[in-house]
DNA sequence: TTGAAAGCGCTAACAT
DNA sequence: ATGTTAGCGCTTTCAA
């Protein structure tokens, strides 16, 4: 591959100029700009951005750590992450920690390594100081570690949404599927919500917690169908994310039990599969793209040495569909 | 952050002394060994990686280039593919092109100027001549472009399955769906296995092709729709997808039309969600784990100038499960 | 067993 | 308006 100095050289200059009209920087002659594209495109030349960001200290990547791109929500999340980091000129290095401790340390030190610009963070198994100490930019999502900017779904409110609407149709036996809690600390208060308002009515739930590995689907059916053995009443469910309200469509479904006439359930997210089931999931829906752009934009400012929210709480609204 | 040089002052050695520790190269003695990681990590030093790539001309990056990872097709492989390819010690920088021409070339180009070490390419909407002329490590999926290796589940094989269940299930008016067949030149083959089986049997599928904008699924929908509308009598269907599959199971539901009963439905892929919804779908499964592993072993070869087979094409399998 | 020095391809003062 | 030169942080020959 050609390098700038065999863009000087053909075009009879130095590598300054060369990397001037690269860069679109100070002063240079119409003419010598003209000759230095022509001998550009003859070359086929590309700048080796290795070298760029190793100058400039500046790499124009991006770390994204999620736990898996496998998951809907993530794959959406950063398919809207990727075009708008594009389009501010960051390409996306992805990483999948698969909720792993090691995997994701190892994952933020091979970013630390290739001198990311910035990372998002989608995934949280460490300790809270492990992020702190990264003395860099980082955002995260859902959680709050203590000066790191994060961005959240409105959780409490997303849980009084759900309550609310299994109430009003008159639930009476009502269950709470979540995913696991102590990872997704801000992912709780959606508990939070639905516990409150519940109780103002003088309902109580049955709260049941998926274990940790998200990736043995299975486990999760067993669970859910366990739950409908021992509490045949259940009449209304919320769950703490679509795939997990379709896990629960299954599990009815083998057991014969409709939704909704003879239950009702809520979702959380509004994925695109969401609207494509049958029936059609009602759910609470995260404003994912607004949440995504959001998210480059403050990784972006934070790059560029401007301050930003410590708080970034978007709302949530409840979108009625066909199983509640 | 520390740099090799902080290191080696730090320590009373030289940088090279440093390199050949982090190397693990050439000779040097145990005790300067311990004192230099031991000022490593009292400095918490992490090489940086980009000198390390501008030097060794070796960025350990792979672009992984696919219409869009909101696909759970993609998303599946991309989650694959990220896992052999870390386990390998490469990164993977994640480009959707949306199958916009434009895009996929800037792209190309991007990945190009970072010098990854090699594509995968999920995403072909360019003229052949552009991937031809990228004379660097890439492999593709479902395409074949000359001397560029690819991979490629056997779709003919596929479309000859889908045929014969149909025909076993006595499906007498049969139709078939497909995603662009201007883009996915090997997936066409489905629709030749497909075509040539039934035809053994005297039977003439309706084929519809749905448009370039698979990002517009409610277009999907609407001529899913008119399919039915024109063609009441069909009473078997292969989606040459399963996201595909599931729009037809929507609106087949939407117009009572009960699948299996009035109408058997097959679809390809075998996404996670071929067996999450009800009723779970049947399938021609494409081994997506093993064809993710065999693109990153591929294109690795490649990068170490080995030699790899031009044709690679997995097995299919047929899933039977509720759907036909 | 270790060091000196050149080079990877580019940027950015500082000169001219 | 263009050139000289010294880095950026690392690897790698060649010497010692």
């Amino acid at each position: 591959m050609p390098t700038i100095k065999d863009v000087a050289e053909k075009a009879g200059v130095t590598v300054t100029t060369v990397s001037r009209v690269l860069n679109n920087r100070g002063y240079i002659s119409q003419e010598t700009r003209d000759k230095v594209y022509r001998v550009m495109d003859e070359l086929q030349y590309r700048p080796n951005e290795i070298a760029r960001s190793l100058s400039r200290k500046r790499s124009m990547m991006l770390g994204l750590i999620i736990p898996t791109i496998a998951h809907p929500f993530f794959a959406e999340m950063a398919n809207y992450i990727e075009n708008y980091a594009f389009a501010l000129g960051y390409k996306i290095l992805l990483c999948n920690s698969r909720l792993d401790r090691v995997k994701e340390k190892e994952y933020i030190n091979m970013l630390k390594s290739h001198r990311v610009d910035g990372m998002i963070m989608g995934s949280h198994t460490l300790d809270v100081q492990e992020y702190v100490k990264l003395r860099q930019p980082v955002i995260t999502f859902d959680r709050q570690i203590t000066d790191i900017p994060y961005i959240s779904s409105d959780n409490y409110q997303g849980g009084v949404l759900a309550a609310q609407l299994l109430i009003d149709r008159g639930c009476r036996r009502i269950a709470h599927i979540s995913g696991n809690l102590s990872l997704d600390v801000l992912g709780n208060r959606r508990l939070e919500g639905f516990l409150d308002t519940l109780r103002k009515h003088a309902l109580e739930p049955i709260v049941i917690e998926l274990g940790t590995d998200v990736f043995e689907s299975s486990g999760y059916d067993r669970m859910i169908r366990s739950l409908f053995e021992k509490e045949p009443e259940v009449d209304g469910l919320f769950a703490s994310s679509d795939i997990i309200a379709l896990h629960v469509m299954k599990v009815c479904s083998s057991l014969g039990i409709k939704v909704p006439d003879r239950m009702k359930l809520i979702g959380y997210d509004d994925i695109s599969l969401a609207s494509l089931v049958e029936p059609e999931l009602t759910t609470i829906r995260q404003p994912l793209e607004a949440m995504s752009r959001l998210a480059v934009d403050l990784i972006d400012k934070l790059i560029r040495g401007e301050k930003v929210p410590l708080e970034n709480i978007v709302p949530v609204t409840l979108v009625e569909r066909k199983t509640c």
